[in-house]
This record gives C-alpha cells, sequence and structure tokens, in this order.
DNA sequence: TTTATTTGACCCGA
DNA sequence: TCGGGTCAAATAAA
C-alpha cells in the first residue's frame, strides 16, 4: 500500500495537464467550428453556447487547482526554500523597524511562483480574489491585473495572481479571450467547501456574459478543505472532487439543465449515465496509464 | 455606510 | 535607470 502512494507521488503531473491542457485546446477548436454555424435568435444555440462556456470554465479551474498543487509540491511549510534561490515572498512583505521608523517593505520579484495557466475565464480557480492594481506592461498590448486573495486581511493569506491577456490568442477568428494567469504564493487560507464559480467568461458576445450571469451562482459540490493536504491519493482527491461520479452529475446538470427543461432537446437518462461513467473512465484511464 | 475597484505614486530588483 | 509589483487615496457600486 505504501509502495503505491510513493509511486503515486512520483508521478510526472505535467503529463495529466498536459493533457487536459489539450482536450481544453480541443473544446475551444470545436467551440469555434461550431458557433458560426448557430443562429444566435436561436434559444438552443445560447445553450449550447453556454454548455461550451461551462465546460470550458470547469475545466480551466480544475487544471488551475491541479498546477497550484503540483507547483506547490505538496509541501505545506511556506518558509521552505525549494531550492530554486528564490525567497519567500512573506520574507518580502515585512514591516521592519529600524530606529524607530516603520518601513513597509514592498515585495516580491522573487515570490514564489506557484503555477501559471492560459485561460479564457481567469476569475475561475477556485478562490475568491480581490483586485489590488493594474498596470500597462510594456511592449504589450493589454495591461496586466493584479489579485491578491480575499482572505489576505483575514487570515493572512499571502497567495496572490497576475492576470493578462494574450494578445491575438491561439486563432485569429476565436471568440474567446484567452488570459494567461500567474499564481504566486501558496493559499494558506481556509475557504468554504464550495467551490467559487465566476462572474465571467469573457467573450466578444454581449450575449454569452448576459447567459453566464444567469449561472454566476452556479456551485459545484465539494466535500473537502482542498487547501488541506489529503491523506488519500486517489484520483477524485487530487481533483479536490471526492466523488467523482457527483461531479461528473454536477457538470451535466450544469451543462444541460436549460436544454432539458427547454423540451424540444430530450436527454435520456441513458445518455447522462453514459457521459457521467466516460468522465470518470476517462479520468481513472489517464492515472492507470501514469501508474503504469 | 461599507466594500470593491481604479489609478497615480512609490518602491524594489535587475 | 527602467520595468514592474504594491500601496493607498479617490472613486464607484451595493
Amino acid at each position: 500500500m505504501s509502495a503505491n502512494i510513493e509511486s503515486f507521488c512520483c508521478i510526472d503531473h505535467r503529463m495529466i495537464i498536459q493533457e487536459m491542457k489539450r482536450e481544453h485546446g480541443l473544446l475551444i477548436d470545436l467551440k469555434n467550428h461550431i458557433i458560426p454555424i448557430l443562429r444566435f435568435n436561436n434559444v438552443q444555440a445560447d445553450h449550447i453556447v453556454h454548455a461550451f462556456d461551462d465546460i470550458l470554465c470547469c475545466s480551466n479551474g480544475i487544471i488551475s487547482k491541479i498546477q497550484a498543487e503540483v507547483c506547490d509540491g505538496g509541501n505545506s511549510d511556506p518558509g521552505i526554500d525549494k531550492g530554486n534561490g528564490r525567497n519567500n515572498a512573506l520574507d518580502n512583505m515585512k514591516v521592519f523597524i529600524e530606529d524607530g521608523t516603520v518601513t513597509k517593505k514592498k515585495r516580491r520579484k522573487n515570490a514564489q511562483h506557484t503555477g501559471s495557466v492560459v485561460t479564457a475565464t481567469p476569475d475561475y480557480d477556485g478562490y475568491e480574489w480581490r483586485k489590488y492594481g493594474q498596470k500597462s506592461i510594456s511592449k504589450t498590448k493589454h495591461s496586466r491585473s493584479y489579485y491578491r486573495c480575499t482572505n489576505q486581511k483575514g487570515q493572512g493569506c499571502m497567495a496572490t495572481k497576475t492576470v493578462q491577456q494574450i494578445e491575438n490568442g491561439n486563432s485569429s477568428n476565436s471568440v474567446v479571450k484567452l488570459y494567461n494567469v500567474d499564481y504566486f504564493c501558496k493559499h494558506t487560507c481556509k475557504v468554504s467547501n464550495e467551490m467559487v464559480c465566476p462572474d465571467i467568461v469573457e467573450t466578444d458576445s454581449p450575449k454569452y456574459s448576459s447567459i453566464n450571469d444567469k449561472y454566476a451562482s452556479t456551485r459545484l459540490t465539494n466535500h473537502s478543505d482542498d487547501h488541506q493536504p489529503n491523506n488519500e491519493m486517489k484520483p477524485e482527491n487530487f481533483f479536490a472532487v471526492p466523488d467523482m461520479s457527483l461531479f461528473s452529475e454536477n457538470m451535466w446538470d450544469i451543462m444541460f439543465e436549460d436544454v432539458t427543461m427547454n423540451s424540444t432537446f430530450s436527454l435520456e437518462q441513458e445518455a447522462k449515465d453514459s457521459w457521467i461513467k466516460h468522465q470518470q473512465d476517462s479520468t481513472i484511464h489517464l492515472w492507470a496509464d501514469e501508474l503504469c
């Protein structure tokens, strides 16, 4: 048993992230192919667009979570230098008292980089963030936004992230804006058991944002405290979703709830079960490949 | 009134 | 010296 855990810990998680990113890219491509042939005055077309956005949204969240965990290396001690020569950001944020004067030591260019992700939904990563700055960056068209964890005040969580729109994206005809999100410092806060769904999925079409507003309060069930080390090294725990079938079912409900409610587009229970099983099998298969 | 965001200034590191 | 990260006052929104 312990041998299994050890081999599990030695998995090259980058492979998993790579595969999920590939899947994400394929979804974007698929969406870009389908959207142009949809009739936008059609209600079902709206639902399809929304379904795509939700899928992309969810996969982004998972990728971000994995990257945050992997880059952290499972080390819960924020003071440990991982050998890359970088100092902990906390050291750079201390308030020093010298000769009776208080000096705020501004941080951080060397803050611990804990991950990065390219996403169409930079707001969606399971944490709540507060924007504290925006800067135009030289030689780039788009400004960079700076966010810190909303629990910095209450719990002293020093996690921050920067969000910058990628110029031109992957394809010129893409309707999805892509953002590069860089994460710094590990979250030390405890958050609620529910993952936070995005407020926005930015696209070039105002139609999409109105659709997504409707779903802004959607929540995915998550029974574990994903900020704490999880002793049971199962795939579903790694994804911070302890019950994969429940997670898949929630995904299905989010994706097709309105479609099924709005009649003509009827989806059988069998199809739902099949889809959920496929999601579970895909995930477990991916992990099994890594273990072998 | 409280909370969140914006934005110019300040500061640090390369 | 310059680029970029953060602060904090001003402003907007709830």
